[in-house]
DNA sequence: ATCTACTTTCAGTATTCACTGAAACCTTAG
DNA sequence: CTAAGGTTTCAGTGAATACTGAAAGTAGAT
């Protein structure tokens, strides 16, 4: 093996482990961001085979994070023509990633977050205790605000790549 | 005890409950979601006791979290006079806990992935192979957003409530 | 209909992470 | 100094989560 293709290993090894920690401090976990890291720095879609050996997991946990990774969005299944067995393939444009992961964290963060505040919100209405009113009042500014950036996140989450850096820029400028 | 009161006890538990569970969501831990709800409510400052017996946990884990909720800057310890023990206080209001959470969450999460894509990046500068190449390309491309991301982060959490407010009118305008 | 090449599921096991409780450690008061 | 009141640490235990491996399921090919 050439030196060059030495070190592109080295380097890939490199980022599919330290992704696959990182994952871990995000709560996703750490075989799912390893599988996804593997997928995203490879030049074509590849097997289950192909993850179950170079991660060294088994059939099960590579099929259930594969799966995972697909419902998410983050990878997509191709199939080869004259092969039976699926291929999988990442999304690569880091915008688009960026905002399947927005969508998908608003849905397992922000949305439940603003139930319960809506709920508690609305279970201590009309109180005339100050106690009651303060929790009350903090009850509303938490889900006023959780609401809010809920409306944020949907709107950056559905604009163009274009748009955002422009929007960016002005914010950073 | 009153109706009312009744009532607000239960939307406070309902609320300490689920706020722990969220916790888990978030990769935060529970007992400490938990802690940092029942502060949110508190009236007045409370102690690690009052603490072990509304959650009905440990000493040590009381502590553990307490502290960790001070480091975070969350949560700010409050001394009484005449008393020796320590007091803790929760920051209430919404747009502060929102700059803390962010600067946190920038440390935990967005800093260290920086240094990875950095190093990945760095190791496969030049490369002449097209795998090599486009190695690179991958690496520098999320490099380059999510070291916007930070700076994003970093404007953000320095902003002041109503600035960001006019920012975000426009936004969802 | 049967074989073959895969995919999917899941009970059991391993690993990781959080919690307990008690001992060690401060700090102030007497 | 010693005692009392309070805080901190940490080894051991328990709970939650992820992973394995093998069996069951599916679908195209013959």
């Amino acid at each position: 093996m050439s030196d060059e293709a030495q070190r592109l290993k080295q380097a890939r090894d490199e980022f599919v482990a330290q992704w696959g920690a990182m994952g871990s401090q995000w709560g996703i976990n750490r075989t799912m961001a390893q599988i996804h890291a593997l997928l995203m720095t490879a030049v074509e879609p590849i097997g289950t085979d192909d993850v179950m050996a170079e991660l060294e997991i088994s059939r099960g946990n590579a099929h259930t994070n594969l799966k995972e990774l697909v419902t998410w969005g983050l990878v997509r299944v191709v199939v080869k023509k004259g092969e039976r067995r699926e291929f999988f393939e990442a999304e690569k444009d880091v915008w688009k990633i960026f905002t399947i992961v927005t969508r998908e964290r608003k849905k397992r963060e922000i949305e439940p977050a603003l139930a319960v505040l809506s709920r508690c919100s609305e279970g201590s209405r009309g109180m005339k205790s100050a106690e009651g009113q303060a929790f009350h009042s903090q009850m509303q500014q938490l889900e006023e605000f959780v609401g809010f950036a809920s409306k944020v996140a949907d709107r950056v989450g559905s604009m163009k790549h274009g748009f955002a850096v422009q929007l960016a820029a002005k914010l950073l400028g």
